[in-house]
DNA sequence: TTGTAGGCGTTATCAG
DNA sequence: CTGATAACGCCTACAA
């Protein structure tokens, strides 16, 4: 244990199966016109030595690093964290694996992250939204491998695209609001910094009240981070406004939640003072009280879609579609 | 944009500057011997090129891949998400990327897992939970690399360890309760299998309950997904029960969280029918109603911790302690 | 200060 | 069915 040599590689074991290093290579990859007994001593012969396969020296040759990379704006975001979990699940059963960075909603980051990234010859790259700079568009058209842009859709993506209209979306979540007769619409959205799909929501937004011949106040939209904190800051805040919101579109069930508890602890009822509706469906929403009305959206499924298409290219296939819509669906509960 | 050929490499570089590809490999990382004006020309004509740095190639010669490899049991698990980013926060400010997999609280498939990771040559691992298959502790001790496991400290680590006494954390957070009046304890905590935190709280909890002269009725303790659903589906479980507890200690707000909602709709008064504490102190702990008493653990701190470890052990510092006791904190909120 | 030779571990290709 | 050779992109060691 105390030799701090180097690790086993394929003319090791080739030297203990007494064959050559291609015939390792061949029968550890599962080549076909390999002898079942001559596979067998190899497999032993790895197997005793603890063998395991460099990536790196495959990737050297463009064979395939196995490495797809992610740029997420930011890990710990619950909906990221999902879309993660989907490209796991589907990456990983096929021996891939997942290379990470955020950007922290910053485009110029992103494009640090995305020279770096590509410097593992990765066999496939996802991204969040539809924005980029030119740079970064231009580094991942010359890198030749599938490029799939997640959690918006719209322009035309640089490669393929997994997501939905977070403009659609906005919309029909302002119009349900509406449609139920409120009239004083309130809007809470994420940071709009290099963010196309807060963006889309608040555009969405915007666009429905136009529509319904209503006004947006400029006092009742914020952008804040998207924290339950921020919820809780902006029910303090409308308490204590003269003329309130009869109802609020939070883009995020987290500020959504934090305003429906503040609200709760501050005797403001809802919907009876102010209906509430979110995005996400995240998993508070439904144990909330009152229930959350909100935007569901499959934020796994796009993780697990955007695998399967970069999987589907990988494997030769040609007319894979560019543009997935996976959806949206409004959820009506009691909060509206 | 059509060429599809391969990327830009250092002998092309090399070429356009008119040098030879040994000056632009010192040119591009900053070797001192270089002419600021040949250093120029070359910085010029990598730009112009789109030239990215093959991070594989460099890894190959064991010159260090930049690459930290990481494996939890969820990636979307919120407490693990906080741990990634702070791991990010720290590593990619030093140029290192992190690769994933997520185990699903299995150590075989983590050991499957630790063998793929390796063959990217790491520079690091850091892994979640102390115990592990015997293959998984000898790849990485052979593996030569520093080590860091996580979220857990008690037993011998492999090489070094970041975290905190799960047992004890769990063991005060139940005598919290105990100090308080409660007798009729319940636990709930997460699945068991191969997840030594779990198996530590749960322990902690019983030791107290034993210390205090109390008893352990099995009927109220549950093992369950650490979902806001499996909080609610106890509530409900003990709403039909003839015999109640008067306190829940759940070894994740999550539960907790969603144990208190669902009380608040039934009903139960917490903590006047039954006190509650968490643990994890998540976000929503100060949000809810009441406000929820919990185990505070520094979640991103940990993986902030275990990058600089790692960091200060590839600069080549020799003393590098190897446990790290993060600690916990009792709060004291109103649930309990 | 800059250049040349060789090899890291693997695999495509061609020979046997 | 198996083996020898060369090459992937970079950097250490040595030379100029």
């Amino acid at each position: 244990m105390s030799k701090r040599s180097r690790a086993p590689a394929m003319r090791d074991v080739a030297r203990l199966a007494g064959v050559a290093p291609m015939t390792v290579s061949r029968a550890l990859s599962g080549h076909p016109s390999v002898r079942a007994e001559t596979r067998k001593v190899v497999v032993r012969a790895a197997n005793k030595l603890g063998y395991v396969h460099n990536f790196m020296a495959s990737a050297l040759l463009r064979r395939g690093s196995k490495l797809i990379a992610l740029v997420v704006p930011n890990v710990s975001n619950s909906v990221f964290a999902e879309t993660i979990h989907g490209l796991e699940e589907v990456l990983s059963v096929e021996g891939y694996t997942l290379t990470i960075g955020h950007s922290g909603y910053s485009k110029d980051e992103e494009e640090r992250l995305v020279r770096t990234l590509l410097g593992y010859g990765p066999d496939g790259v996802v991204l969040t939204g539809l924005t980029h700079t030119r740079a970064t568009r231009s580094l991942l058209t010359r890198a030749g491998v599938p490029i799939v842009e997640t959690w918006n859709i719209g322009s035309k993506p640089i490669d393929m695209a997994v997501g939905f209209s977070n403009f659609d979306a906005a919309f029909q979540a302002t119009e349900f609001l509406i449609r139920r007769g409120q009239k004083l619409l309130a809007y809470a959205g994420g940071t709009q910094t290099d963010n196309d799909r807060t963006q889309a929501r608040e555009a969405g937004f915007r666009a429905a009240v136009a529509k319904a011949g209503l006004e947006v106040r400029e006092d009742w939209v914020s952008t804040m981070p998207m924290e339950l904190s921020s919820g809780v800051e902006l029910a303090r805040r409308f308490a204590e406004m003269n003329r309130k919101p009869d109802a609020l579109f939070a883009a995020s069930d987290v500020i959504a939640s934090g305003f429906i508890l503040e609200c709760n602890r501050l005797g403001v009822r809802v919907p009876g003072d102010i209906a509430v509706t979110g995005f996400d469906d995240a998993p508070l929403a439904e144990v909330i009280e009152p229930q959350l009305s909100t935007v569901h959206v499959p934020q796994r499924e796009i993780g697990r879609l955007s695998a399967s298409l970069i999987l589907r290219r990988l494997a030769g296939e040609q007319h894979v579609p560019t543009v997935h819509d996976v959806g949206f669906r409004i959820v009506s509960r009691a909060s509206a």
